[in-house]
DNA sequence: CCGGAGGCAATTGCATACACTTTTTGCCTT
DNA sequence: AAGGCAAAAAGTGTATGCAATTGCCTCCGG
C-alpha cells in the first residue's frame, strides 16, 4: 500500500472514514455484527489506522457501531427490542415534526411541501420506485425542517438513518406506493389547514405502518455475514 | 482531580478522557467557546495527543464539542436558538417518556416512583437544595427507564446532559423546591392512575418552566470567552 | 475422548514522529 | 506610521512503531 493520497488534503479524512463507513452501514453494505478490522479498513481506504480508528469512534458514539475494549469493532447489533423502540421512538419523533410543521411552517414551505406532494403522485401512478423513494426521503425532510426546532431535526435525522438498514423491507410489500402516498395525504391535508394534533396521529400512524413490516424483515434477516470490506 | 494513570490496561483511556471532558463542559468548569487545545489538554490528564483528539472527535460527535478543521476544538457554543430548541425538544421528549411511563410502568416501578417522590418531600421541607436535586435528577430518570423504550431514553439523556449547562439556572429562582415538588406530583399523579395524556401534558410543563428561567440565564451568560489564562 | 494450562500469532491501544495548515510576528515598503 | 508580505512558530492531521491484551492452537493430564 504505497498510494499518495488521493483523498484531499483538508482535514476531512476523518469525516470522509465516517461518512464511508457510516454509508455502508445504512445502506447495509455492511450487515449487523460485521467485524470491523481497523488494518483492513485502513487498507480499503487507504490510509493510516489512525483516521479508522478516530472514524470508529465516532460512529461508536452515535450508535452504529460497537467497540468493545482490546476486542475490536462491529457493526452494532440490535435486537428486537432495541429495534422497535427505535422505531417507536421514530414515530414519536415524526409525529412531533409534524405538530410543530402544521403550526409553524411558513406559507412558502407549505406551498414546496403541497407541490412536491402533488408531484410525487406521478411517481406512484408510474411505479417509479426508486424516484418515489427520493420524493419519499425529502418530503419527511421537509417535515423535519418545517418543525423549526434544530435539535429536534438532529434527533429525528441521527435515528432515521439508524432505522435505514431496516427500511428496505418497505421495498417488498406490494402496492406500498399507494399506502404511503395516501398516508402522507392525510400528513399534508393536516398541515394545510394547520391542525397540529391531526398531523402528529397520521405522522404518527405512518411510521408504525413502515415498523411493522420492517419488523418481520429483521426477524428475517438471519443470513450469514460477509467477512470482506469494501 | 482524577488523571491518574493506573498500571493495568483497562482500554478505558479514551473513555476516561470523555468522561473528564464531558464532565468539565457539562459541569460549565469549560465554557462554550472555550479553546481546547490538545497538546494542553494531554499534558493536563498524562496521555498522549492521540487518545485526546479520540475523545475530542467522540464529544464532537455527541454535539458538546465543536470543531473545525485545521482550527481546533471549542466547547460547543449554543445560540439562543438552538438553546430553546433543545429545551422544546426537551419538552416533547419528557413528555413522551411521561406518557409511556404511565402506560407501561410495572407496579413495582411506579410504586418506588410514589416511595421515592414523596420521599422529596422532606426534602424542600428543609430545603435541602443539594439533596433535592439529587431527587430530581433521580426522579426523572425513573421517568426515562419507565418508558421502556431504550432509544427515547438514550435520547433524552443525551439531551438532558447537552443542557446540564444551563439548568444551574434553577437555583436561583427562589421557592422553586416547592413548585418543582408540585409540578412532579402532577407527574406522578398521573401516572398513578394511568392517564398517559396528563402525565404527558404535566411533564411538558414541568420542563416548560424550568426552560423559561433557564433562557434568561443564558442571555446573561453571554459573554465572550477568550482564552486569557488567569 | 475431553478439558484446561501455556505459548504464539494477530490485533488493539497509546505514544511518538512527521507533514501540512493556520496564525502570529517582525521587517520592509509606501 | 500604517499596511502588507514573509517567515517562523504554533497547532492540527496523519503515519508509524511498540507494548499490552486477546484469542487460538497446541500439548499435556485426567
Amino acid at each position: 500500500m504505497s498510494g499518495k493520497h488521493s483523498l484531499i488534503r483538508s482535514g476531512t479524512t476523518v469525516d470522509q472514514m465516517v461518512r464511508a463507513i457510516g454509508d455502508r452501514i445504512v445502506t447495509g453494505y455492511l450487515r449487523p455484527g460485521e467485524k470491523l478490522d481497523e488494518t483492513s479498513l485502513a487498507a480499503r481506504f487507504d490510509v493510516s489506522r489512525t483516521p479508522v480508528r478516530e472514524a470508529l469512534g465516532q460512529l461508536s458514539a452515535m450508535g452504529l457501531v460497537e467497540r468493545r475494549p482490546n476486542r475490536g469493532a462491529i457493526v452494532a447489533v440490535v435486537t428486537q427490542e432495541h429495534l422497535a423502540s427505535m422505531f417507536e421512538s421514530m414515530a414519536e419523533l415524526e409525529a412531533i415534526c409534524a405538530r410543530f410543521s402544521a403550526e409553524r411552517m411558513t406559507a412558502a414551505e407549505r406551498r414546496a411541501l403541497e407541490i412536491e406532494h402533488q408531484a410525487s403522485a406521478r411517481m406512484v401512478q408510474l411505479g417509479a420506485e426508486e424516484d418515489y423513494e427520493y420524493f419519499n426521503t425529502e418530503f419527511h425532510s421537509r417535515l423535519y425542517r418545517g418543525a423549526h426546532n434544530t435539535h429536534i431535526h438532529d434527533l429525528t435525522v441521527m435515528t432515521r438513518s439508524r432505522l435505514a438498514p431496516f427500511r428496505r423491507a418497505q421495498f417488498m410489500l406490494p402496492g406500498r406506493l399507494a399506502k404511503s402516498w395516501q398516508e402522507h395525504n392525510l400528513i399534508v391535508t393536516a398541515i394545510m389547514r394547520g391542525d397540529g394534533v391531526a398531523a402528529g396521529k397520521a405522522a404518527r400512524d405512518h411510521v408504525s405502518i413502515v415498523s411493522e413490516a420492517s419488523a418481520v424483515f429483521a426477524a428475517d434477516d438471519h443470513k450469514p455475514i460477509r467477512r470482506d470490506v469494501a
